[in-house]
DNA sequence: GACCCGTGGTT
DNA sequence: TAACCAAGGGT
C-alpha cells in the first residue's frame, strides 16, 4: 500500500469532506440532485467544464422536465437543445437512455450500478457519479479529475494511460471514498481537481489534504499526473455553399454516425488541391441532386477540432434543378432563412447561418 | 488498445 | 501561441 490507509485514510476523508461542506460551488444540480437531474448533469458534463455546462442544464430541466418528457420527444429536438456543447453523440445517448429507462425500468432511473451500466452512455464514470450521487451507492468516480488528484496524492509517476495504471488508481479512488457520504466524497475529490489541484498551478497550500499529498513532499505536483503526448492536428478544407430559392436556403442534415451527426449544415464537400470552383460544383451536385454552380465567395471560417484543424470556404452559388437527391446526408430541404434557427447546427455552421441573416453586423468580428 | 468524437478556456 | 485539457463513451 502507497496510499493512505487506517487512521491516516480516515483524517483525510475527514478533511476532505470538511473542506467541501465548506466550499463547495452552488451548482443547479446540486440543489435539487434528483435521480434525472443527476443523470442530465453527468451527460452534459462529460469531457465538459461546469461552467459550459450550467446554462444548457438550465434550458434542458426547462424544456424537458422529466425522465418522460425527454423520451418522448424527437431526437431532433434534444439535438437542438445541444446545439454547440460538441460531443453531440451524447445527446443521442442521452435521448437513448432516457428512453431505455421508460421502457425497461418503469420510468424509474435505476438505483442499482449494474443496470446503469447497461443503458446506452452510461460508462464506468457517468454510472458510479450517478449510482453514488443520485443514490448513496459506494462507487468510486475516476475522471480526470481524480485522476490529477491521485497520481500527486500517490506520488505515480507511471504514465496514466496504461491500462494498469488506470486500474490501480480506480483501487486507490475506491479504497478512499468515503462509505458514509460517497456522493459528496466524489463531488469532492472532483471539485479539489477542478478549483485547487489545477494542471499547471495548484494551490497546495489551500488544499486540505496538502498534509497527505507524496507528490508535494517530494515537490514533483506541478509533473503529474504523466502523460503521453498527442499527436499535431491535421489540417482539412471543406467547401460551403450558401443556396437560395427566393426566402429559402438549402440545407442538409448529416448522418447520424460520425462527426457531428445528426447536424444540419449547408451543403458541403471536401477539397482536394487542384481543384477549383468547377469541380467543387460538381461536387455539390452529387451531394444535393441539383446542378450547382459556384459563384461569389463570402467568407472563410476556421474552426478547431480534437483531431483536426477546419477551413472552411463559404460561396455563393446558384442552382438547377427540381429533385433533391442527398448523397451522404439522410435529408435535404430548402428551409427559410426564419426557420433556420429551430435547426441544429454545429458551430461553424452556425456561425455562417448567422453571417447569412446579418452579414454587415458579423462581417466586422469574424475571423 | 487506439482512435474517433466538439468546443472553449487557460497558460 | 500552440498546446493542453476538461465531471468520457463507443467502437
Amino acid at each position: 500500500m502507497n496510499h493512505p490507509t487506517g487512521r491516516a485514510r480516515a483524517g483525510l476523508r475527514r478533511s476532505l469532506l470538511s473542506w467541501y461542506d465548506r466550499s463547495r460551488r452552488d451548482l443547479p444540480w446540486r440543489r435539487d440532485p434528483s435521480p434525472y437531474r443527476v443523470v442530465l448533469s453527468e451527460f452534459l458534463l462529460q469531457q465538459t467544464r461546469v461552467d459550459t455546462v450550467v446554462p444548457y442544464f438550465e434550458r434542458f430541466v426547462e424544456r424537458f422536465p422529466s425522465i418522460e418528457s425527454l423520451a418522448s420527444a424527437p431526437l431532433d429536438d434534444v439535438l437542438k437543445c445541444w446545439e454547440g456543447l460538441g460531443y453531440y453523440a451524447r445527446a443521442r445517448n442521452l435521448h437513448a437512455a432516457a428512453r431505455e429507462i421508460v421502457e425497461r425500468h418503469e420510468g424509474k432511473v435505476p438505483d442499482r450500478a449494474d443496470d446503469l451500466s447497461n443503458l446506452k452512455g452510461f460508462g464506468p464514470y457517468t454510472t458510479a457519479a450517478v449510482a453514488s450521487i443520485a443514490f448513496d451507492l459506494p462507487h468510486a468516480v475516476v475522471d480526470g479529475n481524480v485522476i490529477r488528484v491521485l497520481s500527486r496524492l500517490c506520488a505515480i509517476k507511471d504514465d496514466v494511460a496504461r491500462a494498469d495504471v488506470r486500474t490501480r488508481i480506480s483501487e486507490i479512488a475506491q479504497d478512499l471514498l468515503d462509505p458514509v457520504r460517497p456522493g459528496d466524497a466524489n463531488q469532492a475529490a472532483m471539485e479539489l481537481g477542478a478549483t485547487l489541484c489545477s494542471p499547471r498551478n495548484p494551490d497546495c497550500p489551500q488544499c486540505p489534504i496538502a498534509r497527505h499529498c507524496r507528490g508535494r513532499k517530494l515537490g514533483i505536483q506541478t509533473d503529474l499526473p504523466v502523460k503521453s503526448k498527442r499527436g499535431s492536428r491535421q489540417k482539412r478544407t471543406e467547401v460551403a455553399v450558401v443556396l437560395r430559392r427566393n426566402t429559402s436556403v438549402l440545407v442538409a442534415k448529416r448522418p447520424e454516425e460520425g462527426l457531428l451527426g445528426g447536424l444540419w449544415e449547408f451543403p458541403t464537400v471536401p477539397v482536394q488541391s487542384n481543384q477549383g470552383k468547377k469541380d467543387w460544383g460538381n461536387a455539390l451536385s452529387d451531394r444535393t441532386g441539383l446542378n450547382v454552380s459556384i459563384e461569389g465567395r463570402l467568407q472563410t471560417l476556421h474552426h478547431a477540432f480534437t483531431h483536426f484543424e477546419l477551413e472552411l470556404k463559404a460561396y455563393e452559388g446558384q442552382a438547377t434543378g427540381k429533385n433533391l437527391r442527398p448523397t451522404g446526408y439522410t435529408e435535404i430541404r430548402w428551409a427559410k432563412e426564419a426557420d433556420l434557427d429551430r435547426l441544429a447546427f454545429s458551430r461553424v455552421h452556425r456561425r455562417l447561418a448567422d453571417y447569412i441573416a446579418m452579414p454587415h453586423q458579423l462581417e466586422l468580428t469574424s475571423v
